[in-house]
RNA sequence: GCCGGAGUGGCGGAAUUGGUAUACGCGCACGACUUAAAAUCGUGUAUCGCAAGAUAUGUGGGUUCAAGUCCCACCUCCGGCACCA
């Protein structure tokens, strides 16, 4: 038995003292920049999943390192945000001393796995000197017109007292304390992210190094549609109400107009109404979070319509809560028998339900027709329903008009624990940036922090921060009192990993060509939607303001499965069935848990803990340990020479592909293979514990020294394989029988038929099998079929 | 409902372009060592059958000399989105 917490203190301690992971900025090796997405230094420390992501990419960095790349692999702490600030709530103690204590215990969890980070480039988002450049990013939004400041209604969690973003919500409610949300008007900051949906769009089809499960979350919520603006004209009122629609090929079927609480046409169209206040009641309960819709909820506008801008006829207006405000226009014109929620609304305010399309309906006992034409539409009846579209939109003055389901980025939290927006208000010059050579705007101490509730944010009270000069007009200002969403400092820190402690610019262009982009990012499916498509945008924005590179961040894209509870099932502290992998370690050693986790299935499939599983990992080290007492000088076999080549091969294209389980597997083979032998050449050896060195940095170290090396294996050169040396001399060919395999041959490599003939016949069973019959397929080392 | 992904032994899983299904590991059984147990080492382990052999990759079809892999239909599970017009 090896003692595994010696062996990870000293080495630990050599790979500290050596600087064994400092970055190589020698520009003549190939560059690697290996990511992971960096954590909220959580109070519960670091937990199995992470565990699985760092260690996944460790290794991945580790044999690129040994390959001779300048490998940068670096760690930081995204600190900010709702569940730092709600930690150091419950603790009673100021988020900087919590995030502080827990970023400690944090790092000392990643270098007890044995992570080789450079430690030299760690970075934290609520430094002073980090957000310095988040908020100079914001400042060069704000210059382009990509900021702007809204009050139209926003997601409003009671619980978390802030506005949130729709990234923000999960299945309506809130992401973080799962309450129901409100809408309420709220003074915001937004950026304009849909400017760049048709480039997020039409980009994912260049990173090619990109899941299609991730492309496809991505598609999805940008929801591109292109459809048409139609006018409906409101005489009485004077006013024009533009719909969207991606159907106006059922126009004739329109039977009212439909407008979403949050539409400002209900202010326009209200003093015509004669039941005006039953509208402002509908739409104030509206802004109450709700937990089930009843479907078909509306009121009708009373004494006001619309005219039909083809047929000239009295359309209804109502104002219904399944409208989206801010989709579209926030106002639809319903076409009951084509559409299930118009038909629903229909049905139960007892309003006109009209078949306008054959076959394509949403009343009971009808057919849906391939290829549909438009009935009861007058002049138009016959005209395929996708030509009608056109034809249509044009008659009814309507034009083309492209909506994204994405909506733009409510970038405002009414919080204390976050980057402060560098505005000030002036009440003479109005909005004014923060001059950049003023950065950082300085989150002030406090002692009392909790969010108001108000709307505005805790920062508000503080007067004598609030109260400043304005850079322009030297009059009175206030600063802009909300700070950032979490999700600011993430969208931009893989740019100062490369240039960590630059004070001039957020990252020096020199530099950041030499290591962008990121050529492997790992990390979690959850950040598909949100983190992924932030870091896009800013990353786009950067781009086309000359700051970086390139137009995307990061090439290829790694996500991991979840690791779930022993026997299945959510890890929650609830059920008490946690698993903590640096307690497993302490009892099997980090590289028993690591091997374990590369070994337990493929990378971004989720699978099941399982204690005794970890028994084997460590089975197997343990024998590679032991196996060291038979190394000796020797001549290797062939057929040893030939495994130790094909596992080299298998190996590297398995990290290559984070391909861990079977890199594993392969590995154990020829483990098993030199364990048979009486002595084990040494050459075979040093290969194999080479091979180990990025799945078990610190046992693979301890047999590297013992081997007589001097410097660390993980700066030793990993294994080349020889591809004609890998090469079998022999192979087996599988004889088949009308489609069965009877058997099988051994000849030597690239035989031709009359070889394995030959073979065959002196088997009298496959001859037996075979005697009468003719050959249909002879693959060359693989098969014979005869039939 | 829409969009993705996946169904292979008792369990996690393996299987280049269709070419010997079940690699590797866990578990289990038996054996060796031991007074004994643990650990370790060895052997075996898809199912049925004494055997020859037959049957097996969610279900049902199809293409092919040959299908886990390709095509069609369906079932189940997981993930994402969801009153998005």
């Amino acid at each position: 038995m090896y003692d595994h917490q010696d062996i990870e203190k000293r080495n630990r301690l050599h790979w500290d003292t050596d600087k064994v992971y400092q970055t190589s900025e020698d520009v003549e090796k190939k560059r690697c920049y290996s990511l992971v997405m960096f954590p909220y230094p959580s109070g519960d420390g670091l937990h199995i999943g992470h565990a699985r992501i760092y260690i996944g990419a460790d290794i991945y960095a580790r044999m690129r390192r040994m390959q001779g790349y300048r490998v940068l692999h670096p760690m930081g702490w995204d600190a900010f945000g709702l569940p730092a600030e709600g930690y150091a709530l419950k603790q009673r103690k100021h988020p900087q001393e919590t995030t502080k204590q827990n970023i400690v215990n944090f790092k000392k969890q990643c270098q007890l796995l044995g992570l080789s980070y450079d430690w030299d480039r760690e970075i934290n988002t609520t430094d002073p000197e980090f957000y310095k450049w988040t908020q100079w990013i914001f400042l060069q939004l704000y210059k382009k017109n990509l900021a702007y400041e809204s009050h139209a209604p926003v997601n409003w969690c009671p619980i978390c007292k802030t506005g949130l973003a729709n990234e923000d919500l999960s299945n309506g409610k809130c992401e973080r304390c799962d309450s129901a949300i409100e809408r309420k008007p709220l003074r915001q900051w937004i950026l304009r992210i849909t400017e760049y949906a048709d480039r997020l769009l039409n980009d994912l089809d260049t990173l090619d190094g990109w899941s299609d499960a991730v492309k496809e979350v991505q598609r999805n919520w940008i929801g591109r549609r292109e459809g048409f603006l139609i006018p409906f004209q409101v005489p009485s009122a004077g006013a024009s109400i533009e719909v969207f629609t991606t159907r106006p090929d059922t126009l004739f079927g329109c039977s009212f107009l439909a407008l979403s609480p949050e539409s400002r046409h209900i202010d326009t169209l209200l003093p015509y109404c004669t039941n005006s206040t039953k509208i402002e009641e509908y739409r104030r309960e509206s802004y109450v979070a709700k937990e089930d819709e009843e479907v078909g909820s509306g009121v009708l506008l009373k004494d006001v319509s619309a005219i039909h801008p083809i047929t000239g006829s009295t359309v209804p207006i109502y104002i219904a809560r399944y409208v989206v405000g801010g989709y579209g226009t926030g106002a639809i014109f319903a076409s009951p028998a084509h559409d299930e929620r118009d038909f629903a609304f229909a049905k139960k305010h007892d309003l006109p339900i009209k078949r306008v399309i054959s076959g394509d309906n949403m009343l009971p006992d009808t057919e849906t027709a391939p290829t549909a034409i438009l009935i009861n539409s007058d002049t138009y009846d016959s005209t395929p329903y996708e030509k009608a579209k056109v034809v249509l939109a044009e008659a009814a003055g309507g034009r083309k008009k492209v909506v994204y389901r994405l909506q733009d980025w409510v970038f405002s939290r009414q919080r204390y624990w976050g980057e402060p927006i560098p505005l000030i208000h002036c009440q003479k010059c109005g909005v004014v940036p923060v001059p950049e050579k003023d950065l950082p705007v300085v989150l002030p101490e406090c002692t009392s922090y909790e969010p108001t509730g108000t709307g505005e944010s805790p920062l508000a009270a503080i007067e004598a921060w609030v109260s400043v000069k304005c850079p322009q007009c030297d009059g009175m200002g206030k600063r802009e009192t909300n700070t950032m969403p979490q999700w600011a400092g993430s969208s931009w820190y893989h740019l100062r990993y490369i240039d960590p402690s630059n004070t001039t610019t957020l990252t020096d262009k020199e530099k950041e060509k030499q290591w962008m982009p990121v050529d492997i990012y790992t990390g979690g499916m959850e950040h598909a939607a949100r983190h992924l498509i932030y870091a896009r945008f800013w990353h786009k924005v950067l781009f086309d303001i000359n700051m970086v590179s390139t137009s995307e961040p990061y090439t290829t894209l790694k996500t991991v499965g979840i690791v779930q509870a022993e026997g299945g099932g959510k890890m929650s502290k609830r059920s008490g069935n946690v698993v903590d992998p640096l307690a497993i370690a302490e009892h099997v050693g980090v590289d028993a848990v690591r091997v374990y986790l590369a070994h337990i299935a493929p990378f971004n499939q989720t699978v099941a803990w399982s204690n005794k599983g970890v028994a084997g990992p460590r089975r197997f080290l343990e024998r590679v340990y032991a196996m060291r007492e038979k190394v000796k000088d020797a001549d290797t076999e062939e057929k040893i020479t030939r495994l130790q080549h094909q596992t080299i091969l298998a190996i590297t294209a398995d990290i290559e592909a984070y391909r861990f389980n079977t890199a594993i597997s392969s590995l154990m083979i020829f483990t098993n293979a030199l364990r048979e032998m009486e002595t084990v050449p040494k050459s075979a050896y040093s290969t194999l514990i080479r091979l180990l060195a990025p799945f078990a940095p610190y046992l693979a170290d301890e047999i590297w020294h013992t081997l007589g090396n001097e410097t660390s294996v993980h700066t030793a050169p990993f294994p080349k394989a020889d591809t004609s040396l890998a090469q079998d001399e022999t192979a087996t060919i599988a004889v088949q029988v009308q489609g069965k395999t009877r058997g099988t041959v051994i000849v030597p490599r690239g035989s031709n038929q009359e070889t394995v003939l030959e073979m065959i016949q002196r088997d009298t069973r496959l001859h037996d099998y075979t005697a009468k019959l003719t050959i249909k397929v002879f693959v060359k080392n693989k098969i014979i079929s005869f039939v």
